[in-house]
DNA sequence: CATGAATGAGTATTCATTCAT
DNA sequence: AATGAATGAATACTCATTCAT
């Protein structure tokens, strides 16, 4: 209870990492089943606690599908927080934002999953809507701002609107993991046409051209 | 009542019906709670009939979801069939397309939102990716198409390149219905950038320019 | 209804019919199933009828049960009726109602499998023990009649008490079919040993002698 | 209270427990309604727990039903061993055995009528055959010995064939307890009747002699 | 912290039976 | 005589949650 600040007991920190343990079996499951199949002697088991250990850590089933939200949450956090583009040009930092979900399609698809399942459960609890919500709405509003700033400085087509255009460039990546097909070459493609369908014609000098490498 | 004289029997007909409104009754639910949420017991009741009569009807939980899928295609293939739209430029088509997708947007959005389901459930339901699948893959090729058709006609942008491009235009639609503030008025802005995304930047001719309205 | 007593009309002819294939259907599931799994559904699926055309024949599932039980009794009775071996030696007389039960274990076991079944469901419904009860009981009285007959004309034993001497040929019969290895071959051993289990041991000739090897 | 320190936990205890009244209440109520009326809700009532608890400790209905297979087959061991009569005549052996079976008569008939319908069962039950099964013939076998013994030793017939005598002693004393009026008087003439049915004839000294006492 | 046991409310499915046609 | 549709009452089994230890 009265732990200092910079060292937590075993205990507690223990406690986080049961936690944790159950956040990660849950997101794998849900992955594997989706909500519907989604239970929580299944976790226990994947955890290797009783169940009764596992409501003594998470309460409420609802609690848990927070917990697994916010884990989502906090590791996309991770990879989104304090690149410190700015400095980039907005060509450079949209194909940033490219290479994230690239890697994001790599090494954790699973990753994208589960947030597409709490993207599909947000319609109907206003709880995950809260989660989730801001979480794609930043990612939006990022590149909508990008897309702004790429008008201004002409990197992008004059004609551009950042709000919808980010509504596309979000969809298309997302539809993407959605769809079949989803293989990186395709991912490629896929950049590659987003790319060319916001960049400005009139610029002299046009890198990687055409529309297959 | 004043039926032809070939009409089937009036019960055999009514069978029909029943099923229809079990679909019905199923989507609805399925829009409203999820298949998380999904229950027999909810839907008999909706159509008012005793659950044993809707398992008369419909066997098992997996023949009901897949009378769902089914249903929610016939209704889409509805829209989408003999449209006879080869005659039109490929830039007038899309619009056709954007017309038809604000269409749904409009009228049946549940349809939309029930179909998003499906999709998600696809991934782990090898019978229902069978059934979206090829939707959603049919849907994609028609576009495709369209885009290759204007590239070569010059509507379109040289350098686009139909497939990826394609990708880019569903996602953008899908996951416009996915988002909030998924408004008419945020939809003809977004088809509006869509159509700017793809179109021939040496055109002489820009019909309804300028990002915002 | 005024039919005539040598031709009843076809469609009452039809009827017995009917019944009579239920009879058989019910039976074939109760030697296949039990009681436990038999199903009225099963029953006209495999006469080839409705549900509703069964009822409308059968009118509860009790009624049918009473039927196969009688469909059995009436089967059995054929065989056991009007033999006229009266004439006979005793000890030729149970040799025939040895050949009687080889005949039912050749051709006819699921008979006999069914007749297990009611003989145990008997125990609990006291219908089926107004059937099958004197059903039982007459083979018996058949059995002990033979061999009080066979001890007066000293064909048996002098020390056999008939009562629980007819019970043990009985029950040697009854669970020999009950029992697995219920070959042919082994119902010749134990019917041979059944003889000798009986017969007076001071009679002079001895027919088959020997327990073979 | 004051168990022993090597005692296991009360916890674990009370699981055995749970599971041998449970097994207890379904004998019981096979001896009652038959396979046909066992429900698992009557066998949790009786036990005096929850449907839930039941399956907590019995995971289906098949799991039930071998349960309490096997509390028969272990109540049926704890009669039959260990006995140590070999070294009693074969006839004085056989005795015991008719002991055996008019104790189970007299104080354990539900065990009889259990054993019964299990026994009908095994017919159409692999499983159940592979439990029943095996204790039937160790019964049968039992007997072969003791009766192949007197033969040898002379106390029984010289004719008589072990095998097919075992059977028939074995179906006699099943089938009695199948049968109506199995009194304990009835028993006496039977036992009376068999044991005289497979004595050498040529012994001098008769004890208990004559039909009837 | 952890767990074995317990449970109320449910969950899809089944079954014998009924009824309008 | 037959049947498609309908149903009340089960039926085995499940699930999130609780509690004594």
């Amino acid at each position: 209870m009265n732990a200092p600040v910079t060292a937590p007991p075993k205990s507690r920190e223990s406690s986080e990492d049961r936690k944790a343990a159950i956040a990660a079996a849950a997101r794998a499951l849900i992955v594997e089943k989706g909500f519907e199949g989604l239970r929580t002697r299944d976790i226990a088991e994947r955890v290797g606690i009783n169940i009764a250990t596992l409501h003594y850590h998470v309460p409420t089933k609802e609690a848990l599908i927070a917990l697994v939200a916010d884990d989502i949450r906090a590791e996309l956090r991770e990879q989104s927080d304090g690149k410190g583009r700015e400095h980039l040009s907005p060509a450079a930092q949209l194909e940033c934002e490219f290479d994230d979900y690239a890697e994001l399609l790599g090494e954790k698809v699973a990753l994208l999953t589960a947030l597409s399942e709490l993207l599909e459960r947000s319609r109907r609890d206003p709880v995950m809507l809260g989660c989730v919500g801001p979480m794609m709405g930043k990612w939006k509003r990022m590149i909508e701002e990008i897309l702004a700033q790429g008008v201004a400085s002409g990197d992008f087509r004059a004609d551009l609107d950042p709000d919808p255009a980010a509504r596309m460039l979000v969809g298309a990546m997302t539809g993407f993991s959605r769809a079949p097909n989803a293989t990186p070459d395709n991912f490629k493609r896929l950049r590659a046409e987003l790319t060319r369908a916001v960049r400005n014609p009139n610029l002299p000098t046009l890198p990687t051209q055409g529309p297959r490498p």
